[in-house]
DNA sequence: AGCTAAGCGGAACGCTCTTCCAGAACTATA
DNA sequence: TATAGTTCTGGAAGAGCGTTCCGCTTAGCT
């Protein structure tokens, strides 16, 4: 999920931890909100409260690590659906996980906006991974004469979140349905 | 301030306190953030925290007093401006006080958008107080025949608060110039 | 197998929230 | 003004969480 890129590589088990840090963090987040108690956090993914604060000494590191582990798998499922559906339903099918994504954003969204640095970057790692990864899509899914050439990824991610913002509050269905459209507006017309 | 509107009146030394906890509470919001400790506030009220929570049993409770007290202050400024200004400058001024307002509200933005269901009231008493107030003075400008009239004194306020949000993100005084072009928008045309 | 250093767990400490109640302060009445 | 009755106050006490620290464990290497 994440591995850290210096010189010595991580001893096994202290991988093992990360990754099930992340997994628990990232449920606990999405129920309990990010101040959810660190134990909690801990005892969910069978370590020690040691053992967060040796690999997260701030609460803001744990919140990145997992808003960023969150962008890379998006990202990822980006060749995976390209892979396996054509052109136009990988593109619908990912939009679809983007929306989930920013469902989970949600809960993260207030500490993203509370002013500590540690988040300062986050913007930026978003555009820069998931904006290529639409963009292969998109232009798989144009190279295919499926759709019609958009503007540029990042407008349709933006598009997106602001689409499911205001879906959120009312029916989920009904942003659903919205987005639905947004797709078949990219279609060429026949 | 505020007063409570029961059969009984409150004894003068509680409402003496209460007054002393909603300034320190809407000082301490403003430097250390809404999840300031308790005893900070309520030694800069210079009571103890047992009184705090005595009429404050929730932490919302008092980010809420603290909202509508500062609503109620800027829409009270209304017609204390209209009193001793001329219509047209009375309009500008107050604007320039709801954008103050709007600079300290953002620092309880992330509370009100929590999700606790006592703030769910609150941006229909924004409206509900401040429509009015700008308003009086929208008709006073125009019935003085200063400015043309304005759709409705909501988009005004929505408006003004689009433009003090960009605006802060960079120079303060960029703000106030866009907003006294805003007015400026509204005069007649010689 | 034995060595070394990275990594682990959880006890312990300090800080904050929240409750509670004995006594102080205020108001109404005579 | 004096008194009774009530409201309100302050801070100690209990509980819970965050964070640190260090003796023990275990992976990885020879």
């Amino acid at each position: 999920m994440t591995q850290h890129t210096e010189q010595r590589p991580l001893r096994r088990d202290a991988q093992r931890n990360i990754d099930a840090l992340l997994d628990a963090a990232k449920q606990v987040f999405g129920t309990s909100g990010v101040d959810a108690p660190a134990k909690e956090i801990a005892d969910l993914a069978g370590v020690g409260v040691g053992t967060l604060y040796r690999h997260f000494p701030k609460r803001s590191d744990l919140v990145k690590a997992v808003f960023q582990a969150e962008v890379d798998a998006t990202a990822d499922a980006a060749p995976a659906l390209a892979a396996e559906h054509d052109p136009v339903v990988a593109l619908e099918k990912w939009l679809h996980r983007y929306t989930e994504f920013l469902a989970t954003k949600r809960g993260l969204a207030s500490a993203l906006h509370s002013g500590d640095p540690t988040f300062d970057a986050l913007p930026a790692y978003f555009i820069g991974r998931l904006g290529p990864a639409v963009g292969s899509l998109l232009d798989a899914a144009a190279a295919a004469g499926a759709i019609r050439p958009v503007a540029s990824p990042k407008d349709l991610l933006y598009a997106v979140s602001k689409l499911s913002v205001t879906m959120s509050d009312e029916d989920p269905e009904h942003g659903r349905r919205m987005l639905d459209l947004l797709v078949d507006g990219l279609r060429y017309q026949a």
